[in-house]
DNA sequence: TGGCCTCCTACCCT
DNA sequence: AAGGGTAGGAGGC
């Protein structure tokens, strides 16, 4: 069977390395070799090809409908290297990392997906969170297919996920204590009939409060929904890490000294003072800091090793 | 009083 | 072995 192939961008367009596998966004892409990404998208299964300086999309059934997808899950219609160097103007931090992490782009994910993905991200590390997505997906969702030896699945939907033995189920997966919130989220999401996609149209204070409502969703992985999937491009998911840069690097006056004693009032600062800083994509900015300090953290590590 | 805030701890796992 | 967070309880205002 011969798969069609279509040109999505150029290589440098997009940065793969970050954007699919460490950058924290997305846990459902599979690296089958050094230049493909397999992945559902759409409930269709999708193969990125880095080739020729340039990347391609595979899939077995392309049409103008999912190149549109993919397209938009990638945001290619923003013109990142203009904001790239409009924060770059606004920050000199920014403007000393920037060109190290060219092309992080803020996918545009699913939000259904997006949000039980972050509920198993919280107190958790990139590896584990893969597990457990990967999990609930082959336990819960539809299987679409097998290509490359790899077998696919969409992500489960609500329903599956609202079913009282799927606590039981995941915390015998070794989900911890996340389960009861997967499955309660579920509940939730049925019994008050909130409509995740229409979110996507509101404001972004009323989104983060109903996000806030949902068990096992506090402030942090609700800005991480917002960001991620909601369209709320100027939400700033404040952990560990951007709590410490904005004490030291940006010295954010007025805030808490310890990161134990944050309020409600000095997390919304934060994202304030970003967005003053950056303007209405400040929580795509962040991305990019993001990706700079874990990247730091990494290679601190090895060579620690 | 109720309501809202702060502080503290438990939670699973690698 | 400390951690990329949240919930729930106690106690204060």
């Amino acid at each position: 069977m011969t798969v069609p192939e279509v040109l999505l961008c150029e290589a440098t367009d997009i940065n793969l390395d970050i954007c699919l596998d460490k950058g924290g966004q997305s846990f459902t892409w599979i690296r089958i070799s050094d230049h493909q990404w397999l992945n559902v998208i759409n409930n269709k299964i999708v193969i990125l090809v880095r080739a020729n300086g340039k990347i391609y999309l595979q899939s077995s059934e392309t049409d103008q409908d999912l190149l549109d997808h993919v397209k938009d899950y990638f945001r290619l219609d923003y013109d990142l290297r203009t904001m790239y160097h409009q924060w770059s103007s606004v920050d000199d931090h920014f403007k000393s990392l920037a060109p190290e992490y060219p092309a992080i782009r803020l996918l545009r994910q699913d939000p259904v997906e997006t949000l039980f993905s972050f509920i198993c991200s919280q107190n958790n590390a990139i590896p584990r969170i893969t597990k457990m997505v990967q999990h609930l997906k082959v336990a819960y969702g539809e299987p679409l297919g097998e290509i490359h030896g790899v077998a696919l699945y969409a992500f489960p939907n609500i329903e599956r996920l609202a079913v009282e033995t799927v606590e039981r189920d995941l915390r015998d997966a070794g989900f911890g204590y996340r389960a009861k919130y997967i499955r309660d989220a579920a509940r939730h999401l049925i019994d008050t009939g909130l409509d995740l996609h229409s979110l996507r149209k509101e404001p972004y204070l009323t989104v983060h409060e109903r996000l806030v409502e949902i068990p096992g969703i506090g402030p942090k992985v609700a800005d991480c929904i917002a960001l991620m999937s909601l369209d709320q491009l100027g939400a700033v998911p404040v952990d560990t890490h951007i709590w410490q840069l904005a004490c030291k690097q940006y010295r954010f006056s007025g805030l808490p000294k310890a990161k134990s004693s944050m309020n409600k009032t000095a997390y919304h600062a934060v994202g304030g003072h970003f967005r003053e800083i950056f303007g209405d994509h400040a929580g795509w900015a962040h991305l990019v800091l993001f990706a700079a300090q874990s990247r730091a953290r990494g290679s601190l590590r090895k060579t620690l090793s």
